[in-house]
DNA sequence: CTGTTAGCGCTTTCAG
DNA sequence: CTGAAAGCGCTAACAG
C-alpha cells in the first residue's frame, strides 16, 4: 500500500482469480446475462479482494458511449452557475453520470474547444448555457444529445430549459409602476442573448400595459465585461435626474447599482427603488432587502440535466423548450417614490 | 447535418482519405516521430474535411491515463467552494486537462464513490477537499496523484494546499482584543477538521497572547448541518449576555450569526461587533460591512491545480503542503464594545 | 449457463 | 521516413 500499483488489476486477473472465463466475470460484475449465483459469488469476491476498478475506457472503447456529461457555463465564480452546475451534478450523480465542467468565460472558442473535447471523450451528452451557436451546432451534427441552459443559441436539434425573462422583468416592472413610479430605469449588460433581449422586451411590456410611454434614455446597457460600470452608472444617474427606480436585468448588473448607489449615498427606496432580476445570497442580507425576481436556478439544472437524461436513455421526439416560472419576491427596496433624488 | 452521424469518423478513414496508413496518420496528427511534412499536411487536411475527432477512450486504454481530473467539494452552492473549482477549471483547461466536478455534499460515502468513478476513468489526478480519509487513500494506492485542498485527511502520500487557518482566527481576534473586546464568543459548527480546529486554535492563542482568560461558555459548536442554527444562536446569546463581539469560523456561520443579529435587532457594532473568517460578496455589501479574514481561495484551486499537474508531469518527492496566507479585513462591523447587549 | 473469438480506435515497436 | 502487426481491457455474439 502507498506504492502505487505499477499494473492494475484487469478482469482477466479477477477472471483468473476466480477460476473462470474473462466474459464470464464480465457478466458477473455488470450484471448482463446468465450467470450462475455460486460464480457470480466469486467473482465477486475475487474482485474485491484484488481490489478490481473497471476501465471505463475500455468499456466505452467498445460501447458507444462514456457516462461522461459535459457541462458548460460562463462563469463558475458567479453563484448563479453555480447553482446551476450544482443542480446539474446532483442529478447527474443520483443517475450514475459524471460531470466535466467547463468554464467559457463568456467566450465561444473556448465553449467550442469544451465541446470538442466532449467529442473526444463520447461523452454520453452536453448541457450548455450557450454563448454562441458553434459549440451547439458541433454537437448536434455529431449526433450528442444537447440541452441548452438558460439561454437559447438558436441551434436546432436541441432541447432547453430557460426561465421566462419576460414574465419576471413585466412582473417587476408592473410593481414599480403600480408602486407610482414613472421614470423607470434599466440597466443591463447585454441584449445579446435572448436573456437580455427579453427581460427589456418584459421592461417595455409592463410599461406599455400601464400606459406609460417609454423613453430610449431610460435604458442603460454596460455592454459585457463594462470597464468600469460604477462610472457608467453614476454618469447615468447624472444624466437622468428624476429616475426613482431601477430595474437591474441580472445579479452582475445590481451589484454595480447597488454599490453606486451605496457610494453616492442615495437612500433606497426613499431616493430610489432597486429590483434585481435574480436573486442572490446578499440580496436577502441588505438592509433595505434587494426586492428581486427569483429565478429557480439549482432546479433549471436539474430539470435540464433529467431532460438530457432521458434522451440519453433514448427518448425520441422533436426538441422542447421546458420554460421555467420566476417568483418576484418583494423586499425592503421598493416603495412609492418620494421626491427625484 | 443535424441528423447525428450514425458512425464516427476513425482514424483508418481519415488515413484512406489521405492515401496513407493509420500509424502514420497517427503521427501526423500526434506530432509523434518522424512524418514528411507533406504528408502530414495531407493528413491534417483529410481529418478536418472529414471532420475527424479522435477517441480519447482508445488513447487512454492505450495510454497509461486520460486528461481528465477529479475534482471533489463539499457544496458546489457554497460561494467558497465554486470559487476554488473555478480557480482548479482555470489552470486545468489552460494545460489541455478536463475536470470532473463531483459534490459529495460532505459525505463521505459520495467523496469515495467519486474516487472509484475517477479511478475507473484513469484520471490523470484527483484534487479534493477532503471529509474524510478513506477517498484519498483509495487513490493514493492506486498511484493517482492527489493533491487535498483546504483541509487535510491526514492520509499520507499526497500533497495538500490550504490556508493558514491559525493565523487568520488568531489575526481577526486579536484584532478584537486590541479594540477592547474581553468577553468575545465564536462560532463554530464543527472540530472535525483541522480549518475548524485549527481556527479555534487562533482563538485560544490570540487570548492567551494577550492574557485574556478563556471561557468554554464562549464557544458554541453549532455542529454541522445544524436544524436551526439561528435558535441555537440565538439561545448561546442569550444565556451569555455579556458577549460583546462574536468570530465567526467560516462564511455559513457568519450568515446565521449575522441573520440572527439583524432578527434580534442588535446594532452591528454598537451592541456586537462581528468577524468572519472567509470573505464572501455580501460582507463587503452589508451596511456596516463585515470585517472578514479574506481567504485567497481562487488563488487556492489554481495553486492546488499547478502542483497535481506537476506530479502528473511526473516529478517526484515526498509530499508537500503550501500553506497560503489569509488576509484580514478590516470593515465596519467591528468597533471598540460598546455596553453590553 | 459458460468459454472462445473477435474487435472497438488508437499508438507503438519493429522491420523495411 | 512509412507500413504491418500487435495489443491496451472490455464486451458481445456465437457456439458449446
Amino acid at each position: 500500500m502507498g506504492k502505487g500499483k505499477r499494473t492494475r488489476v484487469t478482469l482477466r486477473q479477477v477472471a483468473q482469480e476466480a477460476g473462470t472465463s474473462p466474459s464470464t466475470a464480465s457478466r458477473a460484475l455488470a450484471g448482463n446475462g446468465y450467470v450462475a449465483q455460486a460464480i457470480k459469488t466469486r467473482v465477486e469476491a475475487a474482485a474485491a479482494r484484488l481490489g478490481y476498478v473497471p476501465d471505463v475506457s475500455a468499456r466505452t472503447l467498445k460501447g458507444r458511449s462514456s457516462r461522461l456529461v459535459g457541462l458548460v457555463v460562463s462563469d463558475l465564480r458567479n453563484q448563479f452557475y453555480a447553482a446551476l452546475a450544482a443542480g446539474v451534478e446532483q442529478s447527474l450523480a443520483a443517475a450514475g453520470h459524471q460531470m466535466v465542467l467547463v468554464d467559457d468565460h463568456g467566450d465561444d472558442a473556448r465553449a467550442l474547444d469544451g465541446a470538442r473535447a466532449f467529442l473526444a471523450m463520447r461523452a454520453a451528452g452536453v448541457l450548455l448555457a450557450p454563448v454562441g451557436r458553434q459549440a451547439t451546432e458541433l454537437l448536434v451534427e455529431h449526433g450528442t444529445p444537447v440541452v441548452e441552459v438558460d439561454r437559447r443559441s438558436g441551434a436546432r436539434g436541441c432541447d432547453a430549459v430557460t426561465i421566462d425573462s419576460e414574465r419576471g422583468a413585466q412582473a417587476a416592472v408592473t410593481h414599480l409602476l403600480d408602486l407610482g413610479h414613472r421614470r423607470i430605469a434599466m440597466v443591463l449588460d447585454e441584449t445579446v442573448w435572448d436573456t437580455g433581449r427579453d427581460r427589456l422586451k418584459g421592461y417595455r411590456a409592463a410599461h406599455r400595459a400601464a400606459g406609460v410611454p417609454l423613453s430610449r434614455r431610460l435604458v442603460l446597457d454596460l455592454g459585457l465585461r463594462p470597464a468600469d460600470p460604477g462610472a457608467d452608472i453614476a454618469a447615468f444617474l447624472a444624466a437622468e435626474p428624476d429616475i426613482t427606480a431601477v430595474f437591474a436585468a441580472n445579479n452582475v448588473v445590481a451589484e454595480a447599482v447597488w454599490q453606486e448607489l451605496q457610494r453616492r449615498g442615495s437612500p433606497v427606496p426613499k431616493d430610489c427603488s432597486v429590483v434585481s432580476f435574480d436573486d442572490l445570497t446578499w440580496m436577502r442580507m441588505v438592509e433595505p432587502g434587494l426586492t428581486a425576481v427569483r429565478q429557480p436556478v439549482y432546479e433549471m439544472g436539474r430539470r435540464a440535466a433529467e431532460l438530457l437524461l432521458a434522451r440519453i436513455a433514448g427518448e425520441q421526439g422533436r426538441a422542447r423548450t421546458h420554460t421555467l416560472q420566476p417568483e418576484f419576491v418583494p423586499r425592503g427596496s421598493t416603495s412609492a417614490p418620494g421626491r427625484p433624488h
